[in-house]
DNA sequence: GCCTAACCGAGACGGTACGTCCGGTCTTTTT
DNA sequence: AAAAAGACCGGACGTACCGTCTCGGTTAGGC
């Protein structure tokens, strides 16, 4: 019934020793410069134990990335400081560096990839942009609730404003973005949308 | 005045005929199935004639895409339908279609040349998408001249707004978007930031 | 006396599944394309299974050749026509012609095994060259006996001409030779060389 | 009606810097151990101008050992030395140390090549063998023309024992054979077949 | 009659060479 | 001197195969 019984098992620490050799490398030199052979090298594989599990390196590359997307975001580890515009800047605050460096170092070298197929880039955009969508979509939704955005505007539409302007600025214009001015983008658009004052001077 | 004497001079036809043949193939099969090769023979160039006059596949592509953008905007060449919701209405109906066809291959086309350095990233969006951040600034800072907008609002960056978001769609996640999302994010993010009252239901 | 106390035993039918899966494959497609898991799959065998018994492909390979050899020559089991001519005429006669394709095919296949490395070429070439050069030199020291050779001839040497020249004309030249084709040098060099007068015409 | 005017015409030279170093590496490592990129490597070439010309690593091989061949043989590049023993001992005596050494190294190196075509093989064995067969046939010749020999003796056949024997010894049992043996086979075989009575002990 | 150790088929694993492809340069002949 | 044509170097890709290892399961013997 099943579909075979024998032979050895498929070593699955082999996929996790592969997918973190190729985000690292991907982070390092993006993904043109991605070798097949080096991932296998410093996974400690062989070429073959990569290509029997993904068809080629752009199906790799987006193994690699779509494992970095971690768990769905929740309220209870996102910042809670009373205005939405607090939680904002706390959630633009930086991570760990090293994990933030990683993060940026893998949208830089995705770039190339996305022109692969459709469904990679899907795939890719959605493990990395997701989160960070669904994170200030909560909290927009718990202001809505707090009563500090009024209920009719379209949150969801909102959300996506500084996730996609993010996103294009790194992998489109390769210039990074930082906190400054992700919260100018609040001030000057996400809150007006939504109808909240933004701060006095 | 120029430094060669004698020779056979550049033949300017030529240029034309290899950026032609690199938009259309840029289209066709995006920037890494893109071959010097292949748009030397559909141009019926020879490889050398190519790297006489750009440095490199990516020089040649940013060329070709530059060429697509057309000319600097002005007023004169924009609608004017009294209303700022008007106006940007005008401004995203599609062109011919066959014009608007390439327009979408080549962007999906581009993607992974945005990878390979900052400069020529920088240089392909802003041929690209510059035209079209300009337009809306001009046609914003008209509304503003109007009295429609305020005068204290950050205008450039607002006008950001809707070109980013199309191109991340267009580049990243891939999926074309049309008129109609392109109005409800006018509707729902960019009159709000700009203070105007969006039309009724 | 032996070193292994439980277990269970070595499957002596293993080995002859796999000796002879190696003929044929050896026969049908030469060494180099032979593969261990063709071997395995054919004799319904692990590859595990064959390098428990081989330590390597070319021992696997001579392995087979070598049971191929059959038992020592004995002048019991070789023709006795009263002349060496007829002796050795009666020898070069072809087996079964079933026998004999596998033996020209697993010859043929053999020859690449002899690059890998002195002991296994010797061994190989002793495997199968070995009882052909006894039978002569049987044949040809029963004629010394008799007084139809003189006593003082180098038999040992001139019992391996024609192997040596069968060999290299199937293993180098790769042309098969004939039994005209080795009488005739019975004719123009072993009896000459063996001072005995050949036939006239 | 020529097939192809323009383009860069192939580069010669390139031919010579790839088969030469192509005859090295088989000389030091055998052909399994040589490898298309070492080839390129030492030849200062890619990869690709050598599967430009030749289809194949073992193809590659054949033209570089095809290349050895060196000039037909005549009379007068061969020793005189007024008895055909005399002759074929100055034959046997080795060439310049290095000269021989990479003829023997070759011949060693190219014994897996032979399995993988006839026509490889063929051509292979005749580049190789073929000269040496020419120069003792041409002796023996001239021996018959001296009365030396009996015009009646098959000298063609009797010229290929030698050769076969070394080719033999060296690509099938990886023996080396040295001079003292060539020409105990000699006394023992050729010049008896020659009806040339051997010199006394 | 069960325990144990070595066997068995199946096939994943590390490593390495093959032959293909392409970017950017160079070399011909022709214009 | 510029053009078309295409050969050139270098190096990555994806495939294939060797010899090893790891599964689950079977098959003798020793207790």
């Amino acid at each position: 019934m099943s579909t075979s019984t024998g032979g050895r098992p498929r070593d699955a620490s082999r996929d996790e020793a592969i997918l973190d050799a190729t985000l690292d490398l991907l982070a390092q030199v993006g993904y043109d410069d991605l070798t097949t052979a080096e991932v296998a090298r410093r996974a400690g594989a062989g070429k073959a134990t990569i290509y029997r599990r993904w068809p080629s390196k752009a199906d790799l590359v987006v193994a690699a990335v779509g494992r970095m997307g971690g768990d769905e975001p929740t309220l209870d580890h996102l910042p809670d400081t009373g205005t939405l515009r607090g939680d904002l800047a706390a959630l633009f605050r930086p991570q760990t560096p090293e994990e933030d460096a990683r993060s940026l170092g893998v949208m830089r070298g995705l770039t190339s990839l996305l022109s692969q197929s459709s469904e990679l880039a899907e795939a890719a955009s959605a493990a990395i942009i997701g989160p960070f969508v669904d994170s200030q979509r909560l909290l927009m939704e718990r202001a809505v609730t707090r009563g500090e955005v009024p209920a009719d505007v379209d949150v969801a539409t909102v959300a996506r404003v500084t996730p996609s302007m993010t996103a294009f600025r790194l992998a489109v214009e390769r210039r990074p973005i930082d906190v400054d001015e992700l919260m100018h983008l609040v001030d000057v658009v996400v809150l007006p949308a939504l109808r909240v004052a933004p701060p006095g001077p």
